[in-house]
DNA sequence: CGCCTGGTTGAGGTGCGTCAACATGGGTGG
DNA sequence: CCACCCATGTTGACGCACCTCAACCAGGCG
């Protein structure tokens, strides 16, 4: 299995975590758990496509749309707690459920296991808050440029993609109404993007570059430089409020 | 100490867990860390407050304001990645600094402590998809109202409560301008809110609560249902898009 | 064909940001 | 003590981004 959560996992504690998992196809469309429902399974996504998403006073969001492999309910799992989204098959999808109280009990049982699962619950969490700062910090048309940026690079480095999902739901997840999605995609025909259906041409004119302004502090898929002993360049020019003295630490 | 991290950890852990840590304080207005800096230790703030802060392109938003106790932080230390966030102190505070490297070491060592590391993660995605779904799915001036009624709870179910920070710094945790915040007050001195300074009073009326419309799978101050092996009561009237029939779980 | 869903386009309203003016209060220095 | 300054907060005028509602178009399918 190519999911790194299982990775260094020995084949005995593996064994024990499938005691009493399913492997379940779905259809798409599928509501999976309700937003406040108690969860007892850990879900991965081996297959197909899930959205996660929110609801409050008629009022709904997508907050993230996952591909494989992805895990999904993994906080809700390790509190034993209720799920704080919604997730819904998109298309038919191949999940596999592993139950929560197993989990527990192998990570508290197996430390290296543990820490695999707190590699990706920090994983996730770094996600979301990177998907945070997009959207406070962000405009419409902004969020969508880097959104086209990430699937270049996602879809092997090409400049012409071919949207994974219905543009509506695209327009949830970007947190706009798909009315302003088609005229956020007016705006950027000004920078060189081509729209014909679901295929998309990205013409990555210094101009778009530096409308969209991509930085790996958001954008996952630009990774950072590896980590040595030295200090990391800074970027994005100068810094907007350096009012407070950096302090040296010190005991 | 009341931090439930360190709560059943052997003496021996905890020793090795603190060598090399620092105990420091630190002025208001200090930048701990920037944005992109490397992570070396996990931040336990004991006293005053620590306000996350991400830039891009001239804008700057606050993601959260932390209050003792909290850790910030520990993703980073976990993936020894870097930091999504500014971290800066805004009054006096008192910060204990453990080295990740020992932390990662002694988790992986003993999978009690992993696991009380995993939950305190879990806890804080928790919070930032609230966040998130706090942000994408309510205004301005429910922001604000929801904001209040948890600082009521906070400070001990009272209706009369006083801003722990400035208002500029409550707005851009808010997502808007001063100037908007000034007039979300104005708006919502409708349902009796009242402000004097930093001092702000709610009545906690019908009406009020119907604007506000705080729920547990957004705000982190209702409690969840106990949980039990039965279901739990669906909250908020009709469901919007029921389109997707409800699927059993069974092999 | 006719229907339905998803997408686009237009008109109009609203929430929120921007800019500016002004009030207030704390802190400093004369 | 007051004069002054500066940061914070408020208020008003205005513009832009985005939402809402509606009409319209295209493709898929019975």
């Amino acid at each position: 299995m190519a999911l790194p959560l299982f990775a260094g996992v020995s084949p005995r504690t593996l064994r024990e975590l499938f005691v009493g998992a399913f492997l379940q196809r779905f259809p798409g469309g599928t509501t999976l758990l309700l937003e406040g429902d108690p969860v007892d399974f850990l879900y991965v996504l081996l297959e197909g496509m899930v959205e996660l998403q929110g609801a409050w006073k008629h009022r709904e969001t997508t907050l993230a749309v996952l591909q494989p492999v992805s895990t999904f309910n993994l906080a809700a799992v390790v509190l034993d707690s209720h799920a704080l989204a919604t997730a819904r098959t998109i298309e038919r999808s191949e999940i596999l459920m592993l139950p929560g109280e197993a989990l527990r009990r192998t990570m508290k049982a197996d430390a290296e296991f543990g820490f695999a699962v707190t590699e990706e619950l920090a994983a996730t969490l770094n996600g979301v808050v990177r998907s945070t700062k997009n959207q406070k910090l962000r405009g419409g048309a902004e969020r969508l440029a880097n959104y086209l940026l990430a699937q270049c690079q996602r879809q092997g480095g090409v400049d012409k993609i071919c949207l994974p999902y219905e543009k509506r739901l695209l327009s949830s997840l970007l947190g706009m109404t798909p009315e302003t999605l088609s005229r956020a995609f007016v705006t950027l025909s000004r920078f060189g993007v081509e729209v014909k259906g679901p295929e998309v041409t990205v013409s990555r004119s210094p101009a778009f570059e530096r409308f969209a302004r991509p930085t790996s502090l958001i954008d996952n898929h630009l990774a950072f430089p590896p980590r040595l002993t030295g200090k990391v360049e800074r970027e994005q020019g100068p810094q907007p409020l350096p009012a407070a003295p950096r302090l040296e630490r010190n005991g």
